[in-house]
DNA sequence: TTAAACTCCGTAGTCAACCACAGAGTCAAG
DNA sequence: CTTGACTCTGTGGTTGACTACGGAGTTTAA
């Protein structure tokens, strides 16, 4: 009834996401369930921004376990552990980006390849991969 | 019984595979289900070489799905659909790395933030975070 | 005052690419 | 001929982040 509550419906549309995403970060513990004063929760405005938060790290590739470190840390003070985590993620990103611009060179050498050689011969994208044990490229 | 034919579990084993990863492919059809002359069946060694094909393109990011449909084109005669493929999946790595490279920007700037903020000041990755709405750097 | 829209709660399904396991049958070596 | 390793089939579990559904109760707008 408060000014300052929402149903869990018109907190999710504030917030941008869908009611079972709510219960699911209840489940998970990133959210606190409200009591309910009647028989339907009212859930404080001010969970929106938390919701966000959690929104906002997920677009940074955090994990929802890493979302919830950093809850914990909401208030700022323990910037070593903050950084910690903020680094692990990082490393883990350069990991990705490693793996992923060697396959792109990989795969771009293969389909040039492909494009620069005449029909008589076997196609190198095909045959690379067929070939027997690896010694491929590489 | 034939020397051109293993158990299932020697050629995972050759192949470098579980036999659940065999049986799993059957179902997807990556490999066919040979006939069994006696109540085990036999598995041509030439299925080693498909298995790693398999495993191979996998390497290259590719789906399974996308394993299928390369398969199907195993020939090498359909060189355009198999460079469609090909590209399909390189713009897909495109894709990958340029919002890899965005987060990785975006969290090296906060750390770095981090680092040079004082102890008074809340810290930027929280406070980044904690933004209300979006408006934040992007 | 009723009908639509919503809430609650729990469970089950989704995607990808497997892995695990159970129970029964079978094969090969000693 | 026994033992132990293997095969067959079918089903269920894993991870991560949700999404869907069902049935009952509740609230609210017309």
């Amino acid at each position: 009834m408060n000014k300052e509550t929402l149903t869990i419906g018109k907190l999710a549309k504030s917030a941008g996401v869908g009611v079972e995403t709510i219960r699911y970060y209840q489940q998970r513990g990133l959210l606190p369930v409200p009591e309910a004063s009647g028989s339907y929760r009212h859930y404080p405005v001010s969970l929106g921004n938390r919701i966000r938060f959690i929104k906002r790290a997920q677009e940074l590739g955090f994990s929802l376990d890493e979302v919830s470190e950093l809850l914990l840390l909401e208030d700022g003070t323990d910037r070593t552990s903050i950084r910690r985590i903020a680094f692990q993620r990082l490393a883990e990103i350069q990991t990705r980006l490693t793996d992923l611009n060697r396959m792109k060179k990989a795969l771009s050498h293969l389909i040039h390849a492909c494009e620069h050689t005449g029909k008589e011969q076997p196609c190198p994208i095909i045959s690379t991969l067929a070939l027997d044990g690896r010694g491929a490229s590489d």
